[in-house]
RNA sequence: GCCGGGGUGGCCGAGGGGUCUAAGGCGCCGGACUCAUAAUCCGGUUUUCCGGGGUUCGAGUCCCCGCCCCGGCACCA
């Protein structure tokens, strides 16, 4: 049995996340942790609100309510939405966590005093009338290059080209439209250089890193590494404890990732094990891993590691990350401002949350970003979900229901070619296992799928329709294996839908929870009383889809 | 612009030098079956792998040039 820390990506909290924020982070640990929980491992699955900085303070602005009230909101929001979906988490826990806060600061300090911080004077974008520094993105202009007028500071989203603020022509702040101004401010830096020996070994001695995470981290590490700033000037914030950084802030993507090792401090505090997160992350054994979008993997293999390295602490270095590619929505980034996509709140009230945690994970981006359509969501709930999975196990257990007394039939040998048909089906069972070891949870299902596939041939095959009119033996044989592949699919769906496998759990005649991955090889127990069967599933017509696109049209009049 | 990843049939997608005249799925066509949710199973159907050049006995697979998409580039998170 080892140690496993299972961290998702924290949602930035000035907004429910959408579909894409899901599968990427959440949803994916989501399906590992319960995963190891089944095959016994000892687990902490973690993640948070990320709730400071400026979008969330311009956001509060705006709404003319504090930034705390705003993410006070949208944490308990989200957490519950995220019990909604099943997500397992041992902790969601917030930035805005007392042991957060406290452990961010005392942590900089270290740093500060082991000599990998230090401050610096720069000249920053200013706006008077909002008396606050602007980031580069909160200023608005004109393009140099191609004279797109809604140029950001940072970028100009017409022809791409990196811009610097000052390089705008007619800049203005985007929060009250005034001119800014440059003005001097201090800062704190983190001396990123410094350690850049150690990330290049850690780097290149993780062989478990994805190839592309990895290729990135290392070309990045060649071309050398650049301090990076861990203060802010907004208000919204962790306070920076170095001396002289009053009214500074830590910045949040410096802090946010330090809430993976708080979150777990806070789970077994409340536990009353104050000192059992140690053994978590003060050991080297742990395997930590970490469910990321593509944009976030130099953060988790570079920033996050260095600042691990940096404490001196021996923190357990990322075991490996998992990332994936973008869920587009109808060819188009899911954009909040613009309506496009579906957000975690909407999708619960359109389809049951089975649906959607199986067609995003069989659909889970991860060599190419994926483009959702309605038609994708209901060709995998129809013709593999339904289809396929659940009707093998309505066909089953009716058969048995109606024939062997509701009972799973009793057999004392099993034929050669009954016997043939387990060992294929326990094959496939650690072909699916082998691919969520390695983290391929689309494979994973994909081959789970087919195991359902496999014992709709069977059956067709055996055909003990026939079999129970002439040879009632034979038929019992076959309706035991075919009740042994239920069984499988019950046991291993479990991760991916959990609701949907404990019903079929049940209807199998099982009490309690599935907990143990090992049950997909044993085979039931003959004379086990099954419960009356019902369809675990149902199609989604073209009238239900139309249904579904006007309750979400209403759900957003309302909002 | 620089760095990393990617571009495979109508669609989704495996495959990373020979077993690729390219797996599997969806769709479509035909058949079987009737236990089951008009489901299931079997057979068929389709691409020469973004474009061009090269290396090799042999290239989706390696190299070069170009085009396109995604991400990063350090003050968005």
């Amino acid at each position: 049995m080892s140690k496993w820390l299972i961290c998702a990506a924290w949602p930035y909290i000035n907004a429910v996340p959408h579909l894409g924020t899901l599968i990427g982070s959440v949803l994916s640990a989501d399906v590992i942790a319960r995963y190891l929980r089944l095959k016994g491992e000892e687990v902490v699955f973690v993640s948070g609100s990320d709730e400071h900085g400026t979008p969330i303070e311009v956001e509060a602005i705006k709404l003319k309510i504090s930034p705390k009230e705003l993410t006070d909101k949208y944490h308990q929001l989200v957490k519950k939405l995220f019990e909604r979906w099943n997500i397992s988490f041992d902790n969601y826990s917030r930035t805005e966590n007392p042991i957060h806060v406290d452990f961010v600061r005392r942590f900089y300090l270290k740093l500060y005093e082991r000599g990998y911080i230090y401050e610096k004077e720069i000249e920053m974008p200013f706006c008077s009338q909002c008396q606050m520094f602007l980031p580069d993105r909160f200023i608005e202009g004109e393009c140099p290059y191609c004279h797109y007028k809604g140029a950001r500071g940072d970028q100009c989203d017409s022809c791409g080209r990196l811009l610097e603020p000052t390089r705008l022509i007619n800049p203005r702040c985007n929060i009250c439209g005034g001119k800014p101004i440059i003005k001097r401010t201090k800062h704190w830096f983190f001396d990123l250089p410094k350690l850049a020996n150690e990330l290049y070994k850690y780097v290149e001695n993780n062989e478990k890193l994805p190839p592309n995470a990895r290729n990135m981290s290392l070309a990045m590490l060649r071309e050398g590494l650049k301090p990076r700033a861990i203060t802010r000037d907004n208000k919204w914030g962790i306070p920076a404890p170095f001396p002289g950084s009053e009214g500074k802030t830590i910045y949040v993507w410096m802090e946010a990732v330090l809430g993976y090792i708080t979150a777990t401090i806070e789970f077994f505090n409340r536990r009353g094990e104050e000192n059992r997160w140690k053994e978590f992350w003060l050991n080297e054994d742990t395997k930590s891993v970490y469910f990321i979008g593509k944009d976030n993997i130099p953060f988790h293999t570079i920033i996050f590691p260095a600042l691990l390295i940096a404490s001196g602490e021996n923190y357990v270095l990322p075991w490996t990350v998992s990332s994936t590619e973008y869920l587009l929505f109808r060819g188009e980034k899911f954009s909040k401002s613009r309506r496009v996509g579906i957000w975690i709140d909407e999708a619960l009230e359109l389809f049951p949350v089975d649906y959607w945690r199986f067609s995003l994970l069989i659909n889970r981006p991860e060599n190419k970003d994926f483009n959702f359509t309605w038609e994708a969501f209901k060709e995998s709930v129809n013709s593999h979900l339904n289809d396929t999975i659940g009707n093998f196990i309505h066909r089953t257990l009716t058969f048995i229901y109606k024939n062997f007394g509701s009972k799973i039939p009793k057999v004392n040998n099993l034929f050669e070619e009954d016997e043939k048909e387990v060992n294929k089906v326990k094959g496939m069972v650690q072909k699916a296992e082998k691919l969520l070891d390695d983290f391929k949870i689309r494979e994973s299902l994909i081959t789970i799928v087919s195991i359902a596939a496999e014992g709709n041939r069977y059956l067709n095959e055996r055909a003990p329709w026939d079999l129970i009119k002439t040879n009632r033996d034979k038929a019992a044989q076959v309706m035991y294996v075919a009740a042994y592949i239920v069984k499988v699919l019950a046991v291993t769906l479990y991760p991916f839908i959990p609701t949907s496998a404990q019903k079929i759990w049940n209807m199998l005649g099982y009490e309690g929870v599935t907990r143990d991955w090992g049950e997909a090889y044993i085979l039931p127990k003959a004379g086990q009383q099954i419960k009356k069967p019902k369809p675990v599933f149902k199609k989604i017509s073209d009238e239900d889809l139309k249904n579904a696109l006007q309750k979400l049209e209403e759900i957003r009049q309302r909002n």
